[in-house]
DNA sequence: CGCTGTCGTTGACAACGATCAATGTCCGCT
DNA sequence: AGCGGACATTGATCGTTGTCAACGACAGCG
């Protein structure tokens, strides 16, 4: 595993230096206050007092398109909760090839806790910005919080039905429906740009690793949003940028009017 | 909601009077201890006393097919422990088509805790046997018990990892992978007889339900069935048992080597 | 006992997606 | 600027699966 410390992590990915270490922890809190994420609920439920002393322990980091950050096996001495860009949680299998198993986007949490080595490689899909909290210390003020532990175990709830909810989302429908749940999925789990009065979804994978998430081949996904836009559910800005006419048609396209919760 | 106390559902499902709740804690810990279940390992945790206490309030259960055990939307007010059948969770859509999103097998506990309403119906596909806490009381054991808190939200840990291997499974293979992945984990995580030396798994599923949790259509699943049978893997006893002749053939059919851990 | 509905299976066919191949574009590199 | 490689797209073909239909086995029921 590569660690933020490692220099040659640094000099790969373009991590800075990381001046933003010494930003206080009321700038901080301002940063992670985008959103209703797990992060700031739990923030929400310490004491000041001891929210100031885990933001204390943040630390910033920028990382590439394409950097691992915990490897798969690896003990993570950190926790990390996603600002910007997307992550992905990534399946390595024996014969070297890859499988997405789930994306992270701004407000979520990786990193395991009271336990094992990961089970996956988490890797920057985009160029992203990273809070880093210290594991053992995050536990520890988990340990000595009831309340914001079970916060965090109402979220695994949710976690857990997410990810069966989306199971159901990808099991046996045609392409295009899959494309379609994942396209407002997206929307709704991402902050996007509004242009005009219609929505651009970012899709920060390629067509390969999205064939791997989805289930099928990129020349399947290519024709897939080309029968989309044909439909004029959608226009296709460029291969990374979808901007989304037709809401209602786009919830139709995924099958059955079946939506999925945040998560 | 149908609850256990209502005569209604005693009448329809078949569930005795249970006169099993007079049954001394000490015989319910040795109904518990015929795995390494989760709830085996809070009870081990906990102090005796505790355990003797949770017990006491604890109530067996004989479920009939068919019965819902707790209905989507519903507070459940009881905390499941599977002994013996099988339970699905199932999602109802709109349209009325029901999707299973997840099997219950013997050590695996149900019901939602700390939190809302559970998002799928609790169905048996089986004759099946429960033990029962109420809900409250069981929350009130962890609370006080951090240690078997963390006992228990390890355990969610690995219900999303395998929740998203599950993910991995069927997502974009052949219909013959599927069956034989889904075979090779049934046979890990029931007791299964064996006969001469072959195991015989058993699949409380209809191919319809099976269907629909694989992803596929009856009729392929029974081509798929029949395929593997051809290749000298297993032997189709009857529609729902199978006996395993090759095991690491069946394995080999699952695609990959890739195999899952239990969960 | 025969009727009816459900279930599993099989066959024929069509639709969908995977595969193979070719093209164009963009980007980094020298 | 010129080159090579990764990526997205499109077309053609083939394999797998969904769909439609029919059949036998079986259980429940009048």
């Amino acid at each position: 595993m590569v660690r933020f410390s490692d220099p040659r992590f640094a000099r790969k990915s373009g991590v800075q230096d990381m001046p933003e270490q010494m930003t206080t922890a009321r700038a901080l809190k301002a940063a992670v206050s985008h959103g209703n994420g797990l992060l700031e609920k739990l923030l929400d439920a310490l004491h000041p007092d001891v929210t100031e002393r885990l933001l204390s322990q943040a630390t910033l980091h920028d990382v590439a398109v394409g950097d691992t950050l915990i490897e798969r096996g690896a003990r993570s001495e950190d926790v990390g909760y996603v600002l910007d860009g997307t992550l992905a949680m990534v399946q390595v299998l024996e014969d070297g090839k890859k499988h997405i198993v789930g994306l992270l986007v701004p407000t979520d949490i990786y990193g395991r806790l009271f336990d094992g080595p990961s089970n996956y490689r988490i890797e920057a899909l985009s160029a992203a910005r990273i809070l880093s909290f210290p594991r053992a210390f995050f536990e520890q003020v988990l340990r000595d919080n009831p309340e914001a532990e079970r916060l965090f175990l109402v979220h695994l709830l949710d976690e857990v039905d997410a990810a069966r909810e989306w199971l159901l989302l990808i099991s046996g429908r045609r392409a295009v429906n899959r494309v379609a749940s994942f396209l407002s999925i997206l929307q709704r789990r991402t902050r996007f740009k509004r242009t005009g009065d219609h929505a651009v979804v970012h899709v920060p994978l390629s067509r390969k690793d999205l064939a791997q998430y989805l289930g099928a081949r990129p020349e399947t996904l290519s024709r897939a949003f080309h029968e989309l836009e044909d439909m004029g559910v959608l226009r296709i800005v460029d291969p990374h940028h979808f901007r989304i006419i037709d809401e209602q048609a786009l919830i139709a396209a995924s099958g059955d009017d079946l939506t999925l919760q945040d998560g």
